[in-house]
DNA sequence: CGTTAGCACTCGACTCTAACGAGTGCTAAC
DNA sequence: GTTAGCACTCGTTAGAGTCGAGTGCTAACG
């Protein structure tokens, strides 16, 4: 579709703007060495990519920055040689060696250093409840008429939850409904608890109980919300506003407005979480007008083939894919191969 | 110290100001009402209130504009009486009535209902773990190398932790321990624990177990971290981008910074812990440089008369002290009236 | 003597203009 | 096909002028 020189150029135009965040002008490309023409040939060449849709001009007299369209050819011909970051990466790969699990002071540890070496936001999406089978449920009286119910799943997460307990309803018999359900729930999926709660343990815990309506909503109760919530983290948001495109107030309030809103944002990660290997949503690509002037880059680990986690990257659209690309592909391919030598 | 006139002159330019966000004039004053005076007048008592130190000017041809000592003697001299917010109010109440417990997503949805309605940062300091009691302690193994151990605390709270397990160590021997130390721990306040599981247990863990030295340095691993871990709930952080004040990103930039860095903000929050009623830091009386054009406004609510958690609402120091200040010091006798009723 | 009207003065904000220069598109020459 | 040359565009910057909100001071008033 491009010729060879035209993607050269093309891709000069990328680099530097991502360095300068300014328009970049024909002599420039000129001089940089890499493109060995003259800048009349260059401002040829760039007129046509223009018209291509590849590049803008913000004013007819200022420089070409590329487009959305000339950021994805380009993310799609990067040279997917890993770039080496020893340094940053040395760091990364020993916090993890060390400390894995999804206790939620090291993800959030994680996502710091993660947001520290990249100068972008880093959002993390937390190994997913959902998918784990539960290992242990516990109910603990606090007082006459609250309990704590406690849910601990095979990979370690644990889930907690007050529920009110009414007066008809005693503690004994609350007890003695969570060990037949211990018994029976283990190695269940999460997903699948509240179905195997009503169609397996209907009819025998009727049997065994006097409140049981009361009790059975109860349950409904807890295992219910804990659906849903994989739990997204995030660090260096104030990076944005470090960003040139982003001096203005105007532009980042909505940015950093959708950031603080969790369950958004958790879909979002949620949603790339399907495919393999390194994604990137480019500008518009993310489905939400705040992100237009972002991109978001994330890769999956998983365990046993099963998508765990997501780890994003967020910065603006012009921004250091080659660098970030890289570095999340080595560290999703760090933790899959990490924990399944913990887990096996 | 001030005649009434001064006073009421200052407090008409504290409360002009806290509108426009702009330097408030003689005339304007005059033109209020409630200061029966002709602009002249009130130009010689700004002048006046200058000289103490009560106000400022930006330049030599612009209104005044109150100092930090300024609006410190606004906050001081503050009429207590409470507005009425009725409509909010019942938002919250009802809100904190139906769920009053302090899972996470409880304490998070509570600081965003509180931004919402200020249009300020809102800071929740959550129930201190340290002060609680155990309720119960608990290890579940995962794998052969892991487990986790849960501790409740006697408010409900639920702390978990992965450890590893040497190879040594088996799994039963470490749930001999854990029974052990259930009966014995229960209801000890957790700052305690550490030295209670030295002196009284000691010898007569020696006795029964054959790794002792693992085992303690295991549970001591446990039980030290949970010491300090009192947790802060942010929310809101992006209002600070609608003042006027800071509609330069530089400004901004290092509070928000600040606020992401959430082991200063505990300190910080803590540190206002102790005093009972509603505390009101101006400007630099907060110790941080970055919060030097901010105010931050708590109050204390408590069980027992111990104090449990800090409710905290952070704003340009042109922010609205009557308001935030009269619903922070409702809120915080409500929580604490509940809190007194449900645990009774 | 406290209060106020009057007035000259200050100074930031805004507007307008001119000069500058980075960068383009086009044409003609190599 | 490539490049040198050149007229043209247009945002940016700097300077000059104007405006007006607000002051401080003085003198008059009750």
């Amino acid at each position: 579709m491009l010729t060879e020189r035209q993607r050269l150029i093309l891709n000069a135009i990328v680099d530097d703007y991502i360095r300068s965040a300014e328009p970049v002008g024909s002599r420039s490309i000129s001089k940089r060495g890499d493109v060995g023409f003259s800048p009349a040939t260059i401002r040829n060449e760039m007129a046509d990519l223009e018209e291509l849709g590849f590049l803008e001009q913000p004013h007819t007299s200022a420089g070409r920055i590329p487009s959305h369209k000339g950021y994805r050819y380009y993310v799609d011909h990067l040279d997917p040689t890993y770039q080496n970051f020893s340094a940053e990466l040395r760091t990364l790969r020993a916090f993890f060696a060390e400390k894995l699990n999804a206790t939620e002071q090291v993800i959030q540890h994680a996502a710091m250093i993660l947001s520290n070496i990249t100068n972008y936001t880093s959002i993390l999406l937390g190994p997913e409840v959902f998918h784990t089978s539960l290992r242990h449920f516990q109910l603990l009286s606090l007082n006459e008429t609250t309990a704590v119910a406690i849910i601990v799943t095979s990979t370690g997460q644990v889930e907690s939850k007050t529920v009110s307990v009414p007066p008809g309803v005693s503690v004994s018999e609350m007890e003695k409904v969570v060990n037949l359900l211990n018994s029976k729930l283990v190695n269940v999926p999460l997903y699948k608890l509240k179905t195997r709660l009503y169609r397996e343990l209907g009819q025998e815990m009727q049997r065994h109980l006097t409140n049981f309506e009361e009790i059975m909503s109860i349950l409904d109760n807890i295992f219910v919300e804990e659906e849903s919530d994989q739990r997204v983290y995030l660090s260096g948001a104030t990076n944005m506003l470090t960003q040139p495109e982003f001096k203005d107030v105007e532009k980042v309030k909505d940015i950093l407005d959708l950031l603080e809103e969790t369950p958004t944002l958790t879909k979002m990660m949620a949603s790339m979480q399907g495919a393999a290997g390194v994604q990137v949503r480019i500008g518009t690509e993310n489905d939400h007008e705040a992100f237009a002037n972002c991109s978001l880059i994330t890769a999956t680990y998983s365990l046993d083939g099963e998508a765990l986690g997501t780890i994003g990257i967020l910065g603006p659209t012009r921004m250091e894919y080659a660098k970030v690309m890289s570095l999340l592909g080595i560290l999703s391919k760090d933790l899959t191969a990490m924990l399944s030598k913990l887990n096996k």
